[in-house]
DNA sequence: TGAAATTATATCGTGGAGCGATGTAAAATG
DNA sequence: CATTTTACATCGCTCCACGATATAATTTCA
């Protein structure tokens, strides 16, 4: 595999995909944490329970777990348990194989809060998902063959800045 | 168009196509703040400097544009700002044309971060990319049928943190 | 076996970042 | 010009993630 390739410094269009995809990613978040607050929910409460929800099958639902999923600390995660316990989304049940462990399951609150936002979810990404699709084809570069040693003009113009 | 087809509830592949969404994008996220903060530099910060270089060329880059690129209210953005100054990402103009605007151009500190951090990014989304398109093509039905229901790639978990 | 190490969850105090409310200056409106 | 609107700035507050630390269950191995 050609190593220099993909390390090259971003270019001018690169960068604007790259500032796109941010900006798609924060327009998703932002309108799904306003879409929950809508319902009276807690935007990361509605994470939580959406990750269970979303786990592969074959993983168990504990805190580490779900801490590794959200990319939290264990304990920041242990807090957003009690705060989803509390709102009455989640049940914490102790696992009978390892009593250390916590497996938790998603309340009839937490499933209707799922119906309502995951429809809504679909819909934001039926809008934002196609260009955030194609800002990570730009950036990473789709239809690359691995073989082009030739590619972008490394020297830039420095056209750029003229000072005031 | 079929109206009732995107508002009916998530079936379970696309609770699963959603989790791996978010956890893929939490991934991305975490990691490029361990980057940002590896060179030294704040997360947010790195962001704003970045989504100035990404902005259309046509945009001028005031506070508000950017307060709406990231999805930000105005004077949490000026708060922003202040910190990009104080650690020379940043600078501040006032427009000449209008002078309640004030316009951000980026320092040569600021280039340097963008260089080193647009690098990783794309390395970085070399690996998520393709599961990202993946499970927002599931979940908006671009080119799915439906018979294909095998598990999404599972990413191996990966420890967040060397310590001592 | 039983002491030490490891794993999983819990608790507590702290700090930073975003927000609402409010202020100030410039520009648009009429 | 007087009023309204726009753009940026300031301040106090709150929430949430984190580091440090604690507790309990399990595993390791001398």
């Amino acid at each position: 595999m050609p190593k220099g390739k993909n390390v090259r410094p971003l270019s001018e269009p690169e960068y604007l995909a790259l500032g796109e995809f941010r900006y798609q990613l924060r327009r998703f978040l932002r309108h799904m944490e306003e879409a929950t607050r809508l319902l009276g929910a807690n935007p990361q409460q509605y994470q939580l329970v959406l990750a269970i929800k979303g786990l592969p099958r074959d993983v168990v639902p504990t805190i580490s777990q779900l801490a590794e999923r959200m990319q939290l600390n264990h304990n920041s995660m242990v807090e957003l348990v009690d705060r989803c316990e509390e709102n009455n989304l989640l049940r914490r049940t102790r696992s009978a194989s390892d009593r250390r462990q916590v497996t938790l399951s998603i309340t009839p609150d937490g499933e209707a809060l799922l119906r309502k936002l995951g429809v809504a979810a679909r819909l934001e990404l039926s809008d934002s998902g196609p260009i955030l699709v194609d800002a990570i084809q730009r950036l990473t570069g789709e239809s690359y063959t691995g073989t082009d040693t030739t590619a972008l003009p490394r020297t830039r113009t420095r056209t750029k800045k003229a000072g005031p």
